[in-house]
DNA sequence: TGCAGTTACCTAATAGCTTTAGGCAAGTGA
DNA sequence: TCACTTGCCTAAAGCTATTAGGTAACTGCA
């Protein structure tokens, strides 16, 4: 019996490889213990079960996501900033799919409370002290840059942008110049105009 | 041997109800079989497999979603279609979580090509109508729109937005301010400035 | 150096999901 | 009523997940 050295560290590690070379739903118990030579009962004194296994490489993917970007901002405001983080999410997306992918596993409140979810959160509303942005629509806008950030790069990986005009890059370019316009340019709250529209929903929770 | 009238129809459809109650990545065979007490090889003359079945209902979602969208847009323009058809996705994935999950399935080529994907590129670029960009601008601004409605949508299901104010119906409201405000003033293409921010790709694709 | 204790990995077993092959009986049409 | 179609079934094999309990390889201490 060869001990191969297992522990949760390099079950992790490994585990996100995996993810990026075979997608992270098919990131198995099996799989993993195949990749290490093991019987698979032997990952369980490691990892409590698949979940755990899952939600481990999610925390690492956000780990590794809020490091390049606390690396990318640094030194950096404005739309140059804004230009930065925005690039950090899509390479990242584009060099580690399968982790980008594990990075949008949804957490327990205490999972995402000990995730590094905060400081996403933070360096977004950093890139924002660029802008005149008074406190609710920072938080307005903090939201419109994650929706922006995570729709595209989620759509350009799944193939949206592909096999059509203009290429993708170009499109990504345009949008940044977009909401750097934007929030230079953040519409006043509007009056409430009671029009025919039914933007309006009942349910607020 | 009672026959209880399974359709490819009808599974699908009770496929579509057990995403919304139970998650998409839920929907198995297995359980379908359990929901029409019937054992499960019986589905097999209905559906080719699993993932047939998935498709299925990822094509189901689909289509009641531009069905949907197109009822929203009827009669409507400039902002208030941008609002009502940003509502209409919005609505959607509260109301059928699972089936909206199953909307995001990365279909092949051929099935993307008879999906209502089309219909969805459509409804977005008839919003655009009510306002004035010319051609690439105009898929620019499709893939924004599609980029946010889709990242919102699916960071607030995921939980994202709540639990914190301000609350995220208002946020809704001041995205779709934001959106309409930068439509109808959409920065000209900008001169290339060779500045110090790594914001271009090597890899274009 | 040798032994005790810990622990890393194993075998075995149960259970669920997927998929295919082949069978029988309930409907259908002549 | 009889042949035919077909809807649902049994059976079986293969994969994943998970737990219980065993054994051999390390670790540390005398």
């Amino acid at each position: 019996m060869v001990r191969v050295g297992l522990t949760t560290e390099r079950l992790v590690r490994a585990g996100a490889e995996l993810a990026d070379e075979v997608g992270f739903d098919q990131v198995t118990v099996s799989a993993l213990a195949r990749r290490f030579e093991v019987k698979v009962a032997s990952l369980y004194s490691h990892v409590k079960n698949s979940q755990d296994l899952k939600t481990k490489i999610a925390l690492l993917a956000l780990e590794e996501l809020a490091d390049r970007g606390a690396a990318a901002l640094a030194g950096r405001a404005g739309k140059d900033a804004l230009t930065a983080l925005a690039n950090v999410y899509r390479d990242y997306a584009r060099e580690h799919p399968g982790r980008y992918a594990a990075a949008q596993l949804r957490l327990t409140p205490a999972e995402a409370a000990a995730s590094a979810g905060g400081r996403h959160a933070q360096m977004t509303r950093a890139i924002l002290r660029g802008y005149e942005l008074s406190e609710p629509d920072q938080t307005h806008a903090v939201r419109l840059l994650g929706s922006v950030f995570h729709g595209y790069v989620s759509l350009e990986l799944g193939g949206g942008f592909s096999h059509s005009a203009p290429d993708s890059q170009e499109t990504w370019e345009r949008i940044l110049d977009g909401l750097d316009a934007l929030l230079r340019n953040w519409p006043a709250q509007a009056a409430p105009s009671p029009g025919p529209a039914d933007s309006g929903h009942r349910t607020t929770r």
